[in-house]
DNA sequence: AGGTGCATGTAAATAGTTACATGATTAA
DNA sequence: TTAATCATGTAACTATTTACATGCACCT
């Protein structure tokens, strides 16, 4: 988050859930920790900011090496996609589940993957316009599978929860 | 992995990885701890198998009050559906990265995907036919959301890497 | 009056992986 | 001969979340 400019922990959390919330979590209780120990490494340096009947905010920014050093982990990570679901989990065994449960687990995932959607598109129209073309690849392909998955649902889930009554 | 029979540690593993692959891992270091703490709680039962020039194998089944608390489990399960994407992260700073290194992560991922897609494909195909409806619905879920993601990696990755020389 | 947003951080708990320890059998 | 498969388990480590602790400002 810090490669476009220096944040806060707070402001770090919010930008990162913001852009990033589809394929990428974190709690407070980890961005803390982890910014006092880039700063321990000298990978970021600490600027803090009094204010008015507020804790101090500390914006926290890159020095070369903490560039330096991110570059260079990009370039080693295995860049690994994963999907952990307990909703397919759920559904692996929905003859043990009571109808309306599966019809009600079948329509708030939905839901979600559906606000997910209006969510990224409105980022993409708005803000994306100006990002690099990396962070809109990244958000078209979340939504592509968002919008795979709705697909998928409706059109199978009679296969589920067949000639139910209206 | 009990509600369909009997099985040990490694072949939950195995059947966990199979058919669940794509959507949910875990280790060995898991599966045993749990398996102890199952039969405390009186969840499942156990019988050994002594077994030629091999560590004794241990069969393990659920009870009636083993299954009623996986029943009981399901209902209760928020059903959540989450993507860490190591992947897409990489991708939003694809302006760090050298384009060979990053042409190998497509085709790496884009690779990976078909991998797994055949894989889903023949278990549909074969033991897919007897198993139950919901076990269908996620394999096919799954495949949905790999073909997607191929898809949209081939009609953008010239976004990411344009007019590269051959 | 109550909820959300701003703002920091810690401690405990939970989850999960990796590496270790051991070792025979079987297929390429 | 090398790797994979079968087979159990523990210990150490890494990661991450949740709950706690604090408290003002602003909007409805």
């Amino acid at each position: 988050m810090l490669t476009e400019g220096s944040a806060s922990g707070y402001e770090i959390r919010k930008l990162l859930m913001e852009r990033f919330g589809h394929f990428m979590r974190v709690s407070y209780g980890s961005i803390y920790p982890a910014l006092a120990s880039l700063l321990d490494e000298g990978l970021v340096e600490c600027q803090e900011i009094s204010q008015h009947s507020r804790p101090d905010k500390k914006t926290y920014h890159l020095t070369a090496a903490g560039e330096q050093a991110f570059v260079a982990s990009l370039q080693q990570s295995p860049g690994r996609h994963r999907v952990r679901s307990e909703f397919l989990a759920l559904l692996c065994f929905a003859h043990y589940l009571p109808a309306d449960c599966l019809r009600r687990l079948l329509d708030e995932r939905e839901q979600e993957f559906r606000e997910d959607i209006a969510e990224a598109d409105t980022w993409l129209q708005d803000d994306g316009a100006k990002a690099p073309a990396g962070m809109r690849f990244a958000a078209g392909f979340g939504v592509a599978l968002l919008r795979a998955a709705c697909n998928y649902i409706e059109e199978n889930r009679q296969t589920l929860t067949p000639a139910h009554a209206d």
